[in-house]
DNA sequence: TTGACATGTTATAATTTTATAACATTATAG
DNA sequence: CTATAATGTTATAAAATTATAACATGTCAA
């Protein structure tokens, strides 16, 4: 799998509001399948494993099995790589294009902190 | 509009490699479309104009208009917030878990440097 | 003014994603 | 062993996305 099918599994994972959800609820300790569904009673239980089964294919969650039941673990991994490699780089370029409009606006202040990134 | 819902664009809009492409070639200077066309050969005028307007909906993509050019700038901020608000602390998270790992591949090097961060 | 260039709009087909329903499988408690 | 709980599978419908085609509009240059 090249990387560009990695961006494209993860971004488009990320892409969901009910998958970032559920990223968030076993975000600080793994859940069941049936206890996810327990908390998000709002969505069907077959649309919440298609959702897990588009994060599993992105990378971010791993199931456990343990006899009948299926624990979903969130790994972060992914997104720490994309921020890395991708997402760092585009945060960086607009930090820099900040920093140009601040010198427009502000010729002959040099000496001055630059404002954006403090703001950052 | 919401968070969510400037997340679901944003992560979108990022999600097909034909747009992230879109934002490395406009990335260091601005494309009118037709320019933008010429290089990417591959695909179809009507797709290039469709994709843009997503990136434009997730507001990764400025337009200005100059006499009967458009050219395309792009605005890398959504992605520096996105980065600040949401990427960053799962990434954070993912650096605390490999420091986890550290603690129990190695339970009594509690003087070493974390070294999981240091490759940060 | 007019022809051609650059872009925009509308329509449509193919594909993918999202949401549900109905049924199937597996494992545990009693 | 067997009822049931937990999960999985298959099928299907609705909606969204992606890719193209055909046609329309606006603008510049001669």
């Amino acid at each position: 799998m090249s990387n560009e099918d990695r961006y494209d599994a993860l971004f488009k994972a990320l892409g969901h509001r009910v998958r970032r959800r559920i990223l968030d609820i076993i975000k600080d300790q793994p859940k069941t399948t049936g206890a996810l569904c327990a908390v998000m009673t709002d969505i069907d239980r077959c649309t919440v494993m298609q959702h897990l089964s588009v994060l599993e294919k992105a990378g971010l969650v791993v199931v456990e099995r343990r006899g009948r039941e299926r624990w979903n673990h969130l790994d972060a991994l992914p997104i720490y790589d994309v921020q890395k490699r991708w997402i760092g780089p585009y945060a960086a370029h607009a930090i820099s294009m900040l920093g140009e409009l601040e010198a427009l606006a502000a010729p002959d202040a040099s000496a001055q902190a630059p404002v954006a990134v403090k703001n950052a």
